[in-house]
RNA sequence: GGAGAGGUGGCAGAGCGGUUGAAUGCACUGGUCUUGAAAACCAGCAAGGGUUAAUAGCCCUUCGUGGGUUCAAAUCCCACCCUCUCCGCCA
């Protein structure tokens, strides 16, 4: 926290924090993580102390000079009202800095602290424990020996990890032809649907972004070793996904009331480090430094993001729905949803090649969290008062995967790949890649 | 890359060392007027923090961000970020 203007960096609400840090500690603990509560309020004790003592000297200097000015309006000798401030500036920049210290101290912890997670996020310490919700679709079933997505690409000659490999090395992919359109026919397809028929806004935005706009959205300081940066004086980022630039689009904003819900539907490829993945999915395209993926977000007034979860998961849903994929959806238990998250669903489709459920798109509500990092916020239209809105993000869905899946779950024995039917006008009717 | 101008409240826009947290306009809220509405007129209207039972008072902080000068900074100095204009280069 900055002493100066009271504002916090924090995502969890700083009244709540010094007031209840004790339940803050049990719902953090759901998680897995450890908050001193005691510790954190012994602190914040003497926060109170000095702050006290601080602002009365700054109220005393403030009330001097007043005076000064107004001697030396009146033409009075100011000689003996300097001598009384004498050291009042030495004494206040001895309490301001020990204050400073001291904020310091507590952003440290408060930076740290993940979200505080929603009651229905189910228990449990890893993915292991995730919570089924519902499944759709009935999983192919082939007459035949099933292959990876790897060796289909491979023999029609349309997926070379060799040639990505020297150009840029390892975990990198070069598309040609038919499949290289089929993955911007799924982009496009994802796009329409969104923005005809779910009434999503489609966005371009940026995707190098400064350091701020991460710390925005919560990625930053903590998940620096995530991220690509250039070595620029003032570094950009490589944006790991659309949610970065597009949710900072409601930063250091007061919307009206009647100006939400907001919807943001956008595509952008996605760069990520993938540090500490090493010896996770290295063959094929289910990881990748770079990928492409459908992106969607909400700005909505506080007290209405459950509802907007719920829709906005609807919605991704809709398109492996209507690309026939078999998926469930599942709710991440408390050990497993993402730190700046109150609650997330997963979906996972249907991988063939694998025999697994594999992620395809996470839907998280973030409630206030971003909100209170980027200070946007809404006015009240019953208090007349700002109020920070609440902030939700999808894939809708990742465009890498589900190629994937098209390219799996679509797959004939002679290695060719039918095109499904809503992506065939979007591939010139083409309705078998082979 | 070079040269200049600028970043002030929800928005627009004054202020350029001292009763300025900030003129004015728009927007917004309440009131008068009106059958109702509009117009006109009157009044109110920044945020965050501390203290507190309090959304009451009182106090602190905030004029892009961070430092500095000063008894005193929106105003002066330095650095950085951002915006605009012109020149160069370029898809």
């Amino acid at each position: 926290m900055d002493w100066k203007t009271g504002q916090t960096r924090i995502m969890i609400d700083p009244k709540l924090l010094r007031q209840s840090a004790a339940e803050v500690a049990i719902n953090l603990a759901k998680r897995g993580y450890v908050f001193d509560s005691a510790a954190y309020q012994a602190l914040d004790e003497r926060r109170k102390t000095l702050q006290v003592e601080t602002q009365q000297l700054q109220s005393e200097r403030n009330s001097s000079s007043k005076a000064i000015g107004q001697a030396k309006a009146k033409g009075e000798d100011i000689a003996p009202l300097l001598a009384a401030v004498d050291d009042l500036g030495e004494r206040l920049a001895k309490n301001e800095s020990a204050l400073g210290e001291l904020q310091q101290e507590i952003a440290d912890i408060e930076y740290d602290l993940p979200n505080l997670l929603e009651d229905s996020v189910p228990e449990g310490r890893s993915e292991d424990d995730n919570v089924e919700i519902r499944k759709w679709g009935e999983r192919t079933d082939f007459a035949f020996a099933v292959r990876d997505h790897i060796e289909i690409g491979e023999s029609l000659g349309m997926l070379k990890f060799e040639a990505a490999s020297k150009i840029s090395g390892a975990r990198f992919t070069v598309m040609n032809g038919a499949l290289a359109r089929l993955q911007r026919a799924l982009i496009q397809f994802m796009l329409d649907t969104h923005t005809s028929e779910h009434g999503y806004e489609e966005t371009y935005v940026p995707y190098l972004v400064h350091r701020h706009a991460l710390v925005g959205t919560g990625q930053l300081p903590k998940f620096e070793e995530d991220l690509f940066k250039t070595d620029d004086e003032t570094p950009f980022y490589l944006i790991p996904t659309a949610e970065v630039p597009v949710t900072n689009l409601a930063r250091d904003t007061l919307f009206e009331a009647d100006q939400l819900p907001q919807k943001f539907v956008a595509h952008t490829p996605c760069f990520r480090s993938e540090a500490g993945s090493y010896g996770q999915d290295t063959r094929g395209m289910i990881r990748q430094h770079q990928f492409e993926k459908v992106e969607l977000v909400h700005f909505v007034a506080a007290g209405q993001s459950s509802a907007a979860l719920e829709e906005l998961t609807g919605h991704a849903e809709l398109i492996l729905q209507r690309l026939e994929l078999a998926y469930r959806v599942v709710a991440l238990c408390a050990g497993d949803v993402g730190f700046g998250s109150a609650k997330t669903y997963d979906i996972e489709v249907w991988l063939p090649g694998q025999e697994k459920y594999r992620e395809i798109s996470s839907c998280s509500t973030y409630n206030d969290y971003q909100a209170r990092r980027m200070k946007a916020r809404s006015r009240n239209p019953e208090t007349g008062k700002p109020e920070l809105i609440h902030t939700l993000n999808g894939s809708g869905v990742a465009a890498g995967r589900a190629l994937i899946a098209v390219m799996e779950n679509y797959q004939n024995e002679d290695g060719s790949i039918r095109v499904p039917k809503v992506l065939q006008t979007y591939m010139g009717g083409l309705e078998v890649i082979k």
